[in-house]
DNA sequence: TCTTGTATGTTGTCTGACATCCCGCCGCTG
DNA sequence: CAGCGGCGGGATGTCAGACAACATACAAGA
């Protein structure tokens, strides 16, 4: 294990690569505030002594992870990292590594993990999030017969239970999971018929023992819930299967 | 809610994003396997019709999410979508939004997903997931000085207790999370010395319980691990504001 | 046989031009 | 004077062509 008379001298990166590092590092570095409009493409090809190639590919690598906002005519801006650029990865990288009965998995997972964030939101939520959880079943009630607008709301309440704890991370890891549930659900509701009745049913229980603050009935609720939607889609894998 | 008179016809979305989108699709529909090489960028100029310019910033804005490795003189190849590419835009998130508390909140997420996820990995368990369980702690018993090695191991640890759950959704929850940590840690060190102590013999109680196939103490005691990560990394913080 | 040079194909960078879009200025019109 | 419309400047989007830097395979030479 000698070492290498000669050390490989440190390569040179990418230019389009140094570019996009030095602007994330500004940004990150808090020199330009969210929604702040940076110069213009020639003036930082300028800056930074690069051709107008090299500058539109970093902003462009920096644009696709969620950093920038570029508006055609107007100009490049700061954008606020929304959890949707999380959200997609994310979701990306479930998409990539599932196989074939990946609906059991991310229905398995979802029972392991959001009983026990709904306990954290029983214990955790404020006034604000008792409104939007309300607000949330009482559209569910009046969307029976819009699959798309149902698929969304129930969304939504996982989403909203996890805000509810308080905790930015947990939305980051529900809101993806959940991007995986429309798909998941299209097989189910072939199968189920009263998949909105007892989706409000569900949604019902979990929220008032949420909002007594009554955590291990929420988690109760929670659990119950998801056991139930476990054996829709087992049902409906069956189903598939056998066709 | 009357839906307007006259929908807004299909605007004429940007060409560099109508052909990521497209080669987005071919990859995740599984047209090309992971590390097959794409056609040269000239090829695909032919093949969507459009200039190099659009097809590189197409390519770099898909390298840059992670989805290609473009590599100078070789050519572009189907990346596999790896965990950083889901806990880098994961940090950079906690990193502008929560500030420099987020420390808090990514164990704070922990102590809620890894307990129920230890449990379930005390009923599933198999004996390749015991061996290497067990490697695992004996490789850490010797690793007292290296850091880096602890950090490794530590987060190779609860990875192997979400694979021995055998949900192949929760490693990809785990794993970026874990990813987090490194970083978060290199402050605990500072404050707490007998960090290396503390987690062979946390760990070491986790690892028993799951062998015994006893579900309960599993969960309690990686519960009263990340309790203790949790006091170790407020420790951490207020020590770093007092100075 | 080993080495070296070379040819070829690939991505990286530069340059200049034109298209398209947004917005503010300014003059026309009622 | 107010409203409207055209027009121009500045911004990003797209195109085309050229050359540089890199990786690889293969042939020529010692």
């Amino acid at each position: 294990m000698a070492a290498p008379p000669f050390e490989t001298v440190g390569k040179p990166e990418l230019l389009s690569q140094t570019v996009e590092t030095a602007i994330e590092g500004a940004i990150r570095s808090g020199n330009y505030e969210t929604g702040e409009k940076l110069p213009s493409e020639m003036e930082l090809c300028r800056q930074f002594g690069v051709s107008r190639t090299v500058m539109r590919e970093a902003l462009r690598m920096l644009s696709a992870r969620g950093m920038l906002r570029i508006e055609k005519g107007k100009g490049i801006f700061v954008s606020r990292v929304s959890a949707d650029s999380v959200a997609t990865p994310m979701e990306l990288y479930l998409h990539m590594h599932s196989g074939p009965d990946h609906a059991v998995h991310v229905v398995g997972a979802r029972q392991l993990i959001e009983p026990a964030i709904a306990a954290e939101a029983a214990r955790l939520h404020t006034e604000s999030d008792a409104v939007k959880l309300r607000a949330n079943i009482a559209q569910l009630a009046t969307a029976k017969h819009d699959r798309d607008q149902m698929s969304k709301l129930d969304m939504s309440f996982h989403l909203l239970i996890a805000e509810a704890a308080h905790n930015p991370v947990l939305p980051l890891f529900i809101r993806p999971i959940q991007m995986l549930m429309p798909a998941i659900k299209a097989d189910v509701y072939k199968v189920v018929g009263d998949a909105h009745d007892a989706a409000v049913y569900w949604h019902t229980r979990i929220m008032e023992a949420i909002l007594d603050r009554d955590a291990e009935r929420a988690e109760a609720e929670m659990h119950g819930h998801l056991e139930i939607a476990m054996e829709h889609v087992k049902a409906a894998m069956e189903q598939r299967d056998a066709a």
